[in-house]
DNA sequence: CATTTGTTATATTTATACTATAACACAACG
DNA sequence: CGTTGTGTTATAGTATAAATATAACAAATG
């Protein structure tokens, strides 16, 4: 699983390297059981601090992505049905809100979401 | 149109701002020539400072919301067509990575977006 | 001329992002 | 038992962004 860090970006990078990581879930790049590198190693490979990359493990950690423990470092288990959709459905109102600004219809929208979903 | 900042919030105030007046617009709650109030004036409202309204509006400006002149306040005028779709088609990107690792179906998904398309 | 508008400028405070080091607790390995 | 590699926690520093506070300027209205 290849992660690429912009630094010039004006995204954090450990939100970069959160959304990679759930990107990399969603195309079964890496599976349920399988392990991310260890924090250090990866601040290593990135060129970036280990908080940092602890920082994008603790967030996905809490989303409920994957768990972390001690020998295995972070290894993925997804778990997410009790996790809230409250931010989920505040960013698709968004969406949605500028999708129809811009004159798109519901169904030019769902067709984009759903091309989407086949690409991934 | 109502505006409703939450300052417990993580989200910045000018963000809020920015996508509270999306929804306006989306809702047609305010249309194409209206105006907003002045920055001095909303900022009075909300007990905001006068420049957070200004980040706000200027960012609506960039995007093509609106226009601004010192006559007549910021004028909405929806001009998106020169607005790149890049940061639109990162955002449902993510979105519909994060729905597929819920497991959730393109038809799922769809069926959510167009459900807030016609709430808006 | 006085008022209101957006605009620009400067400075300060606060919060967040990122880095840097260090140490601790736990389990595996030899 | 000692070493190594984990996540975890702590502390401190720097840099950037958010938000506030004042002030002044330019343009148009009444």
């Amino acid at each position: 699983m290849v992660i690429n860090i912009d630094f010039g970006s004006d995204e954090a990078i450990y939100v970069q390297l959160r959304n990679q990581i759930v990107l990399g879930i969603a195309k079964e790049e890496i599976k349920n059981g399988e392990s991310l590198p260890s924090v250090r190693q990866l601040a290593d490979e990135l060129g970036v601090n280990m908080h940092t990359v602890n920082k994008a493990y603790s967030m996905l950690k809490s989303e409920g992505y994957l768990t972390m423990n001690r020998q295995r470092g972070a290894v993925i288990s997804i778990e997410l049905e009790s996790v809230p959709y409250d931010e989920m459905y505040a960013a698709i109102k968004m969406i949605v809100a500028e999708a129809k600004c811009r004159g798109m219809s519901a169904e030019d929208l769902t067709k984009i979401v759903s091309d989407f979903y086949e690409r991934l």
